[in-house]
DNA sequence: TAGAGGATTGAT
DNA sequence: TCAATCCTCTAC
């Protein structure tokens, strides 16, 4: 996945954090996992029919916020949910929200990412070029031998399109979730 | 307007 | 292995 080894920062309050992406999960309106499958649009997901480049996020389970990139174009609702990241920028910030006493596993997991973070749903269909939340390209280069794909996590109900190779993950990294 | 369920996490 | 917890969707 191209997202893999660039690099995804907030500013919030005026507090740098952020990190290089090591694990991501594509979703497509083609397949159950999807909150869009059949292209069902609701006021939830709406944002992932807008035009790739902006960020869809959403409350899970009543506690978690997960972290999407729209990857959409021409009317295809595609995204990419973004598991986990390598701290790189605003460490202490990071610790200091997930209350960690050490800088790892603060972000092995997208509603960990989230918080440590501090993307909330104020930010579902932000621009990720905007000031508060971007993307950037680190021109760091991921060989593709260094990238694992392998089946999605916590979507069972999705049957058969739940064991899609559609996780990638950077091989090695630390960072990643379990 | 009420009821059911979920792209997770952390504690038992 | 299971509960926490609350927003969203669907049915009545």
């Amino acid at each position: 996945m191209d997202l893999l080894g660039k690099g995804l920062f907030t500013r919030i309050n005026g507090t740098l954090t952020g990190g290089v992406i090591v694990e991501t999960e594509a979703y497509s309106w083609k397949e159950r996992g999807c909150h869009a499958y059949m292209n069902k649009m609701t006021k939830r997901n709406a944002v992932m029919f807008q035009d790739g480049g902006i960020a869809y996020v959403y409350l899970c389970y009543g506690i978690h916020h997960l972290f999407n990139v729209v990857t959409n174009t021409g009317g295809k609702a595609d995204a990419v949910l973004i598991r986990a990241l390598e701290p790189t920028a605003g460490v202490e910030a990071m610790q200091h929200r997930m209350n960690a006493s050490k800088p790892v596993r603060i972000t092995s997991g997208p509603g960990k990412l989230t918080r440590a973070l501090g993307i909330g749903r104020e930010h579902n269909g932000t621009k990720l070029d905007s000031d508060g939340l971007w993307l950037s390209d680190l021109g760091v280069k991921i060989q593709k031998k260094g990238v694992q794909a392998g089946p999605r996590i916590g979507i069972d109900y999705a049957g058969a399109d739940a064991r899609l190779p559609w996780r990638f993950t950077v091989t090695g990294s630390q960072w990643l979730s379990k």
